[in-house]
RNA sequence: GCCCUCGUAGCUCAGUGGAUAGAGCGUUGGUCUCCGAAGCCAUGUGCACAGGUUCGAUUCCUGUCGAGGGCGCCA
């Protein structure tokens, strides 16, 4: 059990007392609030709830905060008291913090208090990009996220599944096919390649590639001698769809090995191609009109979106029977639906968000509320403090793979993950590079290798059971402040993570890490906590300093893996 | 024009309705006879503006101003 849950069940057990004596109601769904006080001086925990009931119960915040503490139960606590406007400050004893932490590994302790906050059947999809060409720093910024995020779910005990949605489908990849011929073409007579088409150079390697790989079938295969009796525009219908598909897998098998240097992982790439041959696009516009959600316009099937908040009705079916994106991306999430989540969570990019209410509008429809779109805004990539310019159209764009070989994979996802998904990222390559001795991710893999190096100095295994009882006790916490500050920063591990798990937002991980490598720096730098010396004037003491030590490392370890950031024993 | 996101220190940004609003970078000055100095210590006139809700607002609501993005039978 974490403190934190522990103290809201006592606080919710002595608040019901209270209101009783007091003659009062609590409120439904009443949930004792329990934060961190802003200096453990004042005690481990703070609670506001003699303030948020004193409306409720018609009395002052200072009464209630006594009646609370005269029900509560004191056993666990070595100090409890009423501070500033009516907070309750509470301090547990040794006895309770040892009874929290006895467990053998923070892998193991996190498992222990899995089931403290709800799990349901969860979908993440996000990167998605489109298998028309390499993926952009956008991209990259959403494989960290998504990651970090979902790794960082399943330790608090989420059953989340991890997609990649490749749009393989549709207008985009006709004009990739036709690109593909557009090039094939140049190498023999001097066309120019239509600006609707995919301008990047990317596509004549993969075009190489593809003639190299793969058996040309003759009525595509060019010569010399037949491009004087070519018939170019049943040559480019048929060159384009043959090239569509072979460069939709080889850009594709790309990305994925992108991805994977980047350790972002997935569960499955869900092709859209699938969804279409199914017919489970069309079948979809059939469910909706017999909810009554469709019109006819002007030949076209119109969903009523504008009953879910959009600005406008959007097309779902063309005049000529086609279906949109849009009607794909609706079958796609039902197709979530079906499968089983309770919860469909979806990153998109800053280009995107006047898309949700159409799309979450068609779930309505449908029967499903719990989707959620989280935007990650875009992100600025600077060069020597200058903007890069990035047109995928114009070919000039800064992509995922430069970003991977021009800065180290854990220092990229680090600042992605960082800053909150919320706010325009500036990223300053030059800036990464140049300050890179100082950054912070070093700053936190070195605190992970320092203590490995302690660990190797007096030889002491830190992978050997974490004995916390020892840290309490023998460690005398009590007498030096950075080791009680330390400590009791590390026992908030579980709680951070299930606050992300909660709320989504990866960013407090890296910045917990910062705080905990920054704490034990602190730690580590005291007069008093010299371990080599303790161990010779007192071993007890200087053994539980090795398990605060080897707890340290632990979480930093822990902490970097959710991050998929490693952490080296030596640097 | 409509919609979305953002506005916190010189710069880049944290901050779950609570106590004295924090960190990195930058600046300036200290600091290794030492388990790793990629370190540590010191150094700051800051919540865009105006209303509202609240016991309490940087946080929630409304408006103004400013920055970025989106408004297709493209995906």
């Amino acid at each position: 059990m974490t403190l934190r849950f522990l103290l809201r069940n006592l606080l919710a057990q002595a608040a019901k007392v209270a209101a009783k004596k007091l003659g009062v109601a609590l409120p439904n769904g009443f949930v004792a609030r329990v934060d961190y006080t802003p200096n453990i001086k004042l005690g481990h925990y703070a609670t506001p709830v003699a303030m948020e009931l004193a409306k409720v119960f018609k009395k002052s915040p200072r009464q209630i905060a006594e009646s609370i503490l005269d029900a509560l139960d004191k056993s666990y606590f070595t100090k409890v008291e009423i501070a500033g406007a009516g907070f309750i400050n509470l301090t547990f004893s040794t006895k309770t913090l040892s009874n929290a932490v006895s467990f053998p590994s923070v892998g193991k302790w996190l498992k222990n208090v899995q089931g403290e906050i709800e799990s349901e059947k969860i979908i993440f999809e996000y990167v998605s990009a489109n298998p028309t060409g390499p993926m952009n720093i956008v991209s990259a910024r959403a494989a960290s996220v998504g990651d970090s995020l979902t790794r960082t779910l399943k330790a608090a005990g989420c059953d989340v599944w991890r997609e990649y949605y490749v749009n393989d489908f549709g207008n985009q990849v006709e004009m990739l096919g036709l690109s593909f011929a557009y090039r094939y073409l140049q190498k023999f007579v001097p066309v120019e390649l239509p600006e609707n088409c995919y301008q990047g150079e990317y596509i004549k390697d993969y075009l190489e590639k593809i003639l190299t790989d793969e058996k040309t079938p003759d009525a595509i295969l060019l010569t010399k001698e037949r491009i004087d009796t070519l018939d170019k525009s049943a040559w480019f219908l048929e060159a384009g769809k043959y090239f569509a598909p072979l460069g939709v897998r080889a850009i594709l098998t790309d990305q994925q090995k992108d991805l994977k240097t980047f350790r972002a992982e997935f569960d499955q790439f869900f092709s859209e191609a699938s969804l279409h041959q199914k017919g489970a696009v069309l079948e979809i516009a059939e469910k909706l009109k017999v909810k009554g959600k469709i019109k006819s316009e002007d030949g076209a099937q119109v969903f009523l979106s504008t009953e879910y908040g959009d600005d406008k009705d959007r097309v779902v079916v063309r005049s000529d029977g086609r279906p949109t994106y849009l009607l794909a991306d609706i079958a796609y999430h039902h197709n979530k639906v079906e499968r089983g989540f309770k919860r469909i969570v979806d990153i998109w990019g800053p280009d995107h968000h006047g898309y949700i209410a159409r799309l979450a509008g068609a779930l309505k429809a449908l029967g499903f509320e719990n989707f959620k779109v989280i935007i990650a805004q875009q992100v600025n990539l600077l060069e020597n403090g200058e903007p890069v310019v990035m047109s995928k159209r114009l070919g000039k764009f800064q992509t995922m793979r430069d970003l991977i070989e021009k800065i180290p994979v854990d220092v990229c996802r680090y600042f992605f993950v960082v800053r909150s998904l919320g706010t325009h990222l500036d990223f300053d390559l030059t800036l990464a590079l140049d300050q890179s001795k100082k950054n912070p991710v070093y700053y936190i893999q070195y605190a992970h290798a320092r203590i490995h190096s302690i660990a190797r100095e007096v030889d002491f295994g830190l992978t050997k059971p974490l004995e916390l009882e020892r840290v309490i006790g023998a460690g005398r916490l009590y007498e030096f402040f950075e080791r009680e500050e330390l400590f009791l920063f590390l026992l908030r591990f579980p709680e951070v993570v299930q606050d992300i798990a909660r709320n989504y937002e990866i960013q407090r991980l890296p910045e917990y890490l910062y705080q905990t490598a920054t704490l034990f720096t602190a730690f580590y730098h005291g007069k008093n906590n010299r371990i080599k010396d303790v161990l010779q004037s007192n071993p007890d003491e200087g053994f539980a300093l090795l398990a605060l030590c080897a707890f340290t490392a632990q979480v930093l370890e822990t902490g970097l893996s959710f991050l998929g950031i490693s952490a080296p024993k030596e640097m």
